[in-house]
DNA sequence: CGACAATTGAGAACCGTTGTCAAACTGCGG
DNA sequence: CCGCAGTTTGACAACGGTTCTCAATTGTCG
């Protein structure tokens, strides 16, 4: 037995670790709420790091599919993103400063599904944000 | 029922019924499931209509916020339209063909209210999409 | 070490959306 | 019927977020 084959098919290793995805991490380490691409770049080159914006993005987008990070749209339609847990859950955000909370609701995820499948959907998805003004900000 | 009783009785500057509003109505009127603005362009000018595509930006986003039309946005971030009915509802997408249903959920609705108000939030709001493969395209 | 695929980054390209502003259109009062 | 003031329109430029390009670099592995 060959030793490891962790990941990928044909045998040669997928994913690197990098001195720049190394930086990304560390900065969604740093904020707890939803930040935009940009503003994540940013704080990257703030930490003394450079990374490029291009691979900002082409990191974002491999951490949000492999389910490490999650990418959700603001009113604007860009994208923000934010380290999440992994179990499956929705989010309550405030909409001034942007503070988040995880929230779930097993009650939600049945019915969503209870009304796909009563119009005969398959391949059952959804999305769920709530937003509101904290505490804090009100 | 279209309650859009835009005349007031003080009738001063209201919006103005002219003929690319119209044509925009009517495009909105030939389908039911989400269509971005440029596609509504092209329909109106399949009907042999002219009108500028800033100008069908402009009357979607004041259709949406008097509440005639729901926008959401696509994967890609992309605006997409529709033309709705007037109480708060959300969608079944199919992924495939796009085909749409409305869908209420009066026990989400308080879920979300409940949620947020345990946290303390107030002003509170939400986006909610199902999406799957329907019927048809299965 | 040497070969090589994976990765990176600077900048261009994309593309949906919004802003600009002069011309066209309305409703209204005179 | 005419002219004024405010509204609306549209061609086009400008914007901004995101993706693409491609040569140069950098891990990985034998
Ligand atoms: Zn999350
Ligand atoms: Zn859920
Ligand atoms: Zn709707
Ligand atoms: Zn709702």
């Amino acid at each position: 037995m060959t030793s490891t084959d962790q990941s990928g098919p044909a045998g040669r290793s997928a994913v690197r670790p990098t001195r720049q995805r190394r930086a990304v991490a560390a900065a969604l380490a740093g904020f707890d709420d939803f930040r935009s691409a940009q503003e994540i770049h940013d704080l990257i080159t703030e930490q003394g790091d450079s990374v490029g914006l291009a691979t900002v993005y082409r990191t974002l987008a491999a951490l949000a599919d492999a389910g490490e990070v999650d990418m959700l749209r603001n009113e604007d339609g860009e994208a923000i993103w934010r380290s999440c847990s992994d179990a499956h859950h929705h989010h309550l955000v405030c909409r001034a400063c942007g503070a988040t909370v995880e929230v779930e609701g097993p009650a939600v995820e049945r019915w969503t599904n209870a009304i796909a499948t009563e119009h005969g959907f398959a391949d059952i998805s959804h999305t769920l944000e709530i937003f509101g003004t904290c505490p804090a900000c009100r």
